[in-house]
DNA sequence: GGGCGGATTTGATCTACATCAAACAGTCCG
DNA sequence: CGGACTGTTTGATGTAGATCAAATCCGCCC
């Protein structure tokens, strides 16, 4: 079925490693997970699962870089997270054997694992390290959606934006280097609870305050301070 | 320091086998959890605990009510859900040994138990079942919340005060009954990210169609169909 | 029953954000 | 190099829902 397994699956359990959820397990069970997982490609727009749909199991993120969305019929959606390399998708759906309650679409070409749910429940029954992880994988979920709904209620616009470019700066670049957008703004604008207009506009205040320079995708913090006691 | 503890276990046991998450579980876990939890009795308005509080273990709601709020520094805050019997509070915080992100109160005088982690690791460490179904709880919350993203961001206030009343009504009440609000209408107001004023002009609304009748807490939902296809 | 304090309602007004529409890039491709 | 997209910006305008303030209701205690 494969011209070279050994090394697919020598690929896979790599991918497994460097992702958050398998990160510290022993190396025996992430082989067994690698051996029971198969690697799969989509291009740019490609949807990974619509919502609704029966789950297939876990995704873990190689490469390239996923959308979750929440599509309620006719409308445009919301996007709840975006997921790059080492991330996974359809966590909860899996756990418990359910459909998708949200979709996946890649953002671009990206490199997926697909561990079926049957796998993970055989492991998990020999590697008592395993359920732990899963179930700390879906606290930090509950986690940042809880921070979301909070940010959601209680801040304004502004904030949120503000907050989000902190955050990625942060994680991502290293200091006063510009950072790079995961997605394109109105993407970007969706996760954040605000149409693309409004958060352009937003942008466009906080670079006339001197706070951030945009250039493209590309943004750099100018003034972390200020960004953080952004309030309204 | 207990004059009954034979008869607190016991009853202690009977309210974690009535708990969701401990529910399935064989009745020699049951009475292990049981052993190592302490009731406690909270009165109307008293914390449970607080936002980055240290996290003391996993609460089961016996009888009573608790809501989960955020509150950011200086602010009202925002009721993340309302906990009734057979709930719990404090799951993703346990789970990661990390501190608690939310506030717990009590909206009535309330009886909970506290299961340290230890106790849970403990017994999750022999009872296969007790690890998959904490994770389970999780990914429900999980799907509550990722439901709640989607219809603070997709619907609107009216839409959402109908699908809650639609809710309840067919959780709790039976046929055409009259069904209770969990709290005071603020407290729902919140939970539903409305003000105190926009829900009570939302209900009036609804009352005016001559879609549900309300007396103080107690609403009968009179025509569930359009309440159902209740948009903007 | 009668008053007291918190909860809900009602009304008037305001505003953060959405919507619609048009101008303006980039970027890809022939 | 010149369309033809797709994505972003800018401007003008609309509105859902917030805010503030006052009236009214309701449960509770004396």
């Amino acid at each position: 079925m494969n011209s070279a397994p050994a090394g697919d699956k020598a690929r896979a359990a790599v991918s497994l490693r460097r992702s958050t959820l398998f990160r510290s397990l022993p190396p025996p069970a992430i082989a067994r997970l690698a051996a029971g997982s198969t690697a799969l490609n989509l291009g740019h727009g490609e949807q990974l699962f619509a919502g609704g749909e029966r789950c297939a199991g876990l995704y873990t993120v190689t490469s390239g870089r996923i959308a979750l969305n929440v599509s309620v019929a006719a409308g445009p959606g919301k996007v709840i997270d975006l997921i790059g390399p080492g991330g996974h998708a359809g966590l909860a759906a899996v756990v418990l054997g359910a459909n998708h309650t949200t979709a996946a679409e890649a953002l671009t070409d990206s490199a997926l694992l697909l561990t079926p749910r049957e796998t993970l429940v055989e492991c998990g029954a020999d590697v008592a390290e395993l359920w732990p992880q899963l179930a700390a994988a879906l606290s930090r979920q509950v986690g940042g959606l809880i921070a979301d709904v909070a940010a959601f209620a209680l801040n304004s616009g502004r904030e949120r934006v503000a907050h989000y470019l902190l955050e990625i700066a942060t994680t991502r670049g290293s200091r006063q280097q510009p950072v790079t957008l995961p997605a394109k703004k109105s993407i970007i604008a969706s996760r954040l609870n605000l149409t693309p207009e409004y958060f352009s506009r937003m942008l466009h205040e906080l670079i006339a305050d001197g706070t951030i320079a945009v250039n493209g995708r590309h943004i750099t913090v100018l003034d972390p301070a200020r960004l953080r006691d952004c309030r309204h």
